[in-house]
RNA sequence: GGGGGCGUGGCGAAAUGGUAAACGCAAGCGACUUAAAAUCGCUCGUCUUCUGACUUACGGGUUCAAGUCCCGUCGCCCCCA
């Protein structure tokens, strides 16, 4: 008998626009903290308002939106809020180029992408949304700061930085190009600027130790962190400078290798290099030389070797007699350990090469057991292994652990060195040169000089009439706002022009999302301490370190502060994989659109517009110079919110890449109208809601329920580990089971029973989906204040088990056995099989092992 | 250069040391249709004498049993340089 509505399609856009309506209305994602439920706080990083959303936004809060929904039906209280990264450069390069002022650029773009968000159908409590570059949010941070000053977490530093000459601003190491500018393409200096410094060197030992309890963070971020703080353990030991009444202070990680030292160095920006230049021109040259590299260590490592002898020797405190020649060196920093080492060309890569270039001795300390020491030669490779000391006195023959601990013990002894530890983190510079940032909140006075802005005259906000004519920062440039009395002595006095480092806003924003309408102070301890740490916190892996680093530390100095309780921000973490496509190129080289190219009858690709044949490239990152993107607005527009959410969980996991193909969204359109058919015209005709359950039923509708209350506890499993891709496998499994129901005793209630539980299951994957087909199988209550369909123990259970057969583990056939058969059992039905017994060939098996329920496997 | 990860069908992928390839995509064949789309059914790792044999980058090892653990080689990716 054909269904009636067999023939219908389903309206997508009428019914996704509907129900975001209805959700809308009723307030549905509203989170409360008076609710007595658990709370559970999920939340995904929240966006630069670029204007558009894309793809790797969608498969962000997809995942974000799954986990918000399914905790919220497993009757937790779920915070889960949106927000704006605000501040940034795209706006003033928009003010630039365009005219429009980042204010204005920035919140229309807000206002766009708030309508795209709300179009993919996400369980977001609106209420709270946040936009960093606003006055009520920033604000909070000025107080911060000035509480972290009070603190003594804030400090002021001459600090090295890469200047872009023709840009008049500081360059982040990351807009450092091939030692230009990103947009200038000017030759970057390093210059000496007054900057505001953030103590996250203060926590580094505790920042370290803390990894140990994320225990729900990726062990890749953990590393990387780890690396990143760069936690070394050595000495710091003096060096007399000959016939001066000076000395040197390095840092080692290599005490042990002192016997085999065969020079010094020290930074270009070491106080005695600059010393040293002051009558001593050539010196003078190859300092500036040195500075016009720029400040990552990755620069520093890249450039050429070199170094030039200052002339000036040092007695090596180890060796009796033994004098180093001093060189300043261009791969020494000062802001690593103390900006001066001692060189062993013999183990360390670096110092070899250096010693060949300026003929320095090279003698080996160090060999591995059980070699003799006189048939060692190092030629072009250093040795960096673990041994034993050789040609060093009294150290010879201890490993080279040992060593290090006594030559550092020896130094403390004579009081010319003491053991450190080092890290290679340093503390973070926030100061930046540019307009559309948070004011700094400090005055500069001639005779007070650094003043903090009283609190009561909070906050500092961004003068609106600015202009960006001229390169520099504007707020430097403007006429008035700078000027300002001195709160202390009421003399004229300068505003600090220089704003935050944009990172200042996003360390601290999920604490503000707890009370986000709160004029007092950022938040109040009260509601931090009901939501805080985030439980779930999702994106993307680029913020392993730094984005995550800072939020650690700044919970740590907040609540130094006082401000709230917590030490870790982030309990959870799950770090989401790119969004790829296919590249394309037109025959002449240059990057086309997937809406440019086609394919043509015979598969190959042309060019739409001229007919022309076109390449495909390798699936890479979707980016806007290789035009290998797709617009979700596009996509939502045609296929729904519902699909574009699904592909973005079916195909691949979370952490992975995922690759975005025209028959991935097909393939999810398809399920969804699959689905959608299933509930409005299913294979039979279903009981009422609530209808009461069949006292028997017949074997295939025993299967069918058994399969669906496993389901139930196989995608809650798969959900809470965030196997998404598994948990819709299991979803199509069920509901190809569905489909092939055989009317018998008690059928259509267990279709019923099945389909309510898929629909619940399938909710928080395509919510709007999930409430219509919830309404349609009868119920009153929308989907998501229904709770998490429970499973039936007793239909989770199997009476009988199929069990593998293998004859030296090689499978040979299954025996199906009731569910604990005794071994005996197992093996005899085992031995019984034919393909076994012509395997064995008439002679006894040697052993039988068998695992319950498992396998059996015959040894021959 | 150092650290980490990965390598499974044509493709995306599953697999607490215990029946490799679940689920899907693509492809092929068929049904329905005037036709196409949609939909539905079947086939779908390789070889094969159709009975099996082989198969998780490559080479070793541990184990009754290895995609999974260990060692080496090759390739790719990420992070720090």
């Amino acid at each position: 008998m054909m269904n009636p509505r067999s023939e219908e399609r389903y309206n997508v856009r009428e019914t996704e626009t509907r129900w975001q309506k209805v959700w809308e209305e009723r307030n549905s994602f509203h989170a409360r903290e008076d609710d007595p439920r658990p709370k559970y706080y999920v939340l995904e990083m929240f966006p630069y308002p670029s204007g558009r959303i894309h793809m790797g936004h969608v498969r962000n809060y997809t995942l974000g939106d799954v986990v918000a929904r399914y905790k919220r039906a497993r009757g937790y209280s779920v915070l889960h809020p949106m927000g704006w990264d605000a501040f940034g450069l795209p706006a003033e390069n928009a003010a630039i180029e365009r005219g429009v002022h980042p204010a204005k650029w920035t919140r229309e773009n807000i206002a766009a992408m708030r309508v795209q968000l709300k179009s993919m159908g996400l369980s977001y409590d609106w209420d709270r949304e946040v936009a960093t570059c606003e006055p009520e949010y920033y604000r909070h941070e000025q107080k911060m700061f000035l509480d972290f000053l009070k603190a003594g977490l804030v400090y002021r530093k001459e600090s090295w930085v890469n200047w872009d000459p023709v840009e008049n601003t500081v360059l982040a190491n990351e807009q450092v190009i091939d030692g230009r500018g990103w947009r200038s393409g000017a030759l970057v200096e390093k210059r000496l600027l007054s900057q505001w410094f953030l103590k996250i060197t203060a926590f580094a030992e505790d920042l370290l130790k803390g990894l140990e309890q994320l225990d729900r963070w990726p062990d890749r971020v953990r590393l990387m962190q780890e690396n990143w703080i760069g936690r070394s353990e050595g000495l710091r030991l003096f060096f007399d400078i000959v016939d001066r009444d000076q000395k040197i202070e390095v840092y080692t990680t290599r005490p042990d290798t002192l016997f085999g030292a065969a020079f010094c160095a020290i930074a270009a920006n070491h106080p005695l290099a600059a010393a040293l230049a002051r009558d001593n021109a050539e010196l003078a040259a190859f300092i500036a030389e040195c500075n016009r590299i720029g400040t990552s260590e990755a620069a520093v490592e890249t450039v050429e070797k070199k170094g030039f002898n200052t002339g000036l020797k040092v007695r090596n405190p180890l060796v009796e007699g033994q004098d180093l020649p001093v060189y300043v060196a261009n791969f020494v920093l000062m802001d690593y350990g103390t900006g001066a080492i001692f060189g062993c060309p013999a183990h360390d890569q670096r110092d070899l090469d250096f010693a060949r270039k300026y003929d320095l001795p090279v003698k080996p300390v160090v060999a591995q057991a059980g070699v003799d020491p006189t048939t060692i030669t190092i030629g072009t490779e250093a040795y960096t292994e673990d041994g034993v000391m050789i040609n060093s006195g009294f150290l010879d023959g201890l490993p080279v652990a040992e060593a290090k601990a006594r030559v550092i013990d020896l130094m403390e002894e004579r009081g010319v060195g003491q053991r450190a530890v080092n890290y290679r983190l340093r503390d973070w510079g926030v100061s930046r040169q540019r307009y559309w940032g948070c004011p700094i909140p400090v005055i500069h006075c001639p005779s007070c000089g650094v003043v903090p802005v009283p609190e009561d005259s909070l906050p500092v906000t961004l003068p609106e009439d600015v202009s960006f004519d001229k390169p520099g920062n504007p707020l430097a440039h403007h006429p008035t706002w700078k000027d300002v009395p001195c709160p202390h002595c009421g003399a004229a006095a300068r505003r600090e022009t220089d704003t935050f480092d944009t990172f200042f806003e996003s360390s601290w924003y999920f604490a503000r999302y707890c009370s986000p309408k709160e004029t007092s102070r950022g938040f109040l301890k009260s509601d931090a301490g009901h939501w805080l740490a985030v439980d779930q916190y999702i994106g993307g892996i680029e913020h392993a370190v730094l984005h995550l680093l800072y939020s650690r530390f700044f919970t740590r100095a907040l609540k130094t502060c006082g401000y709230l309780d917590v030490e870790e921000p982030f309990a959870g973490l799950l770090t989401q994989g790119m969004v790829c496509h296919e590249t394309y190129k037109s025959g002449d080289g240059h990057w086309l659109f997937p809406t440019e190219v086609d394919r043509a009858a015979d598969g190959s690709l042309i060019e739409t517009s001229s007919g022309k044949p076109a390449v495909a490239g390798r699936s890479e990152k979707m980016s806007k110079s290789k035009k290998n993107v797709v617009d979700p607005a596009g996509i939502i527009g045609t296929y729904g919110a519902d699909t574009a959410r699904l592909f973005m969980l079916s195909d691949s996991p979370p952490e992975r890449d995922l690759d975005w193909t025209e028959a991935g969204i097909d393939g999810a359109f398809r399920y969804v109208n699959r689905l959608w058919r299933l509930v409005v015209a299913p294979p039979l005709p279903l009981p009422a809601c609530g209808a009461p359950k069949p006292d028997s039923f017949g074997p295939g509708t025993q299967k069918l329920r058994s399969l669906t209350h496993k389901t139930i506890v196989q995608v809650a499993e798969d959900l809470d580990r965030f196997h998404f891709n598994k948990a819709v496998a299991r979803i199509r499994e069920l509901s190809n089971a569905l489909a092939e129901v055989r009317d018998e005793e008690g059928a259509a209630w267990a279709l019923r029973e099945g389909l309510e539980a898929l629909v619940r299951l399938a909710g928080p994957m395509m919510p709007h989906l999930g409430e219509e087909l919830w309404a349609e199988l009868g119920h009153q209550a929308l989907l998501v204040d229904s709770p998490w369909p429970e499973a039936d123990q007793s239909l989770l259970v199997e009476d009988t088990v199929t069990m593998a057969v293998q004859v030296n583990g090689k499978l040979k056939g299954t025996v199906s056995l009731a569910k604990g058969a005794d071994n005996a059992t197992a093996e005899a039905a085992a031995l019984a099989l034919p393909a076994v017994a012509s395997t064995l060939s008439g002679k006894a098996p040697r052993k039988v092992i068998v695992v319950p329920n498992r396998i059996v496997n015959v040894v021959a």
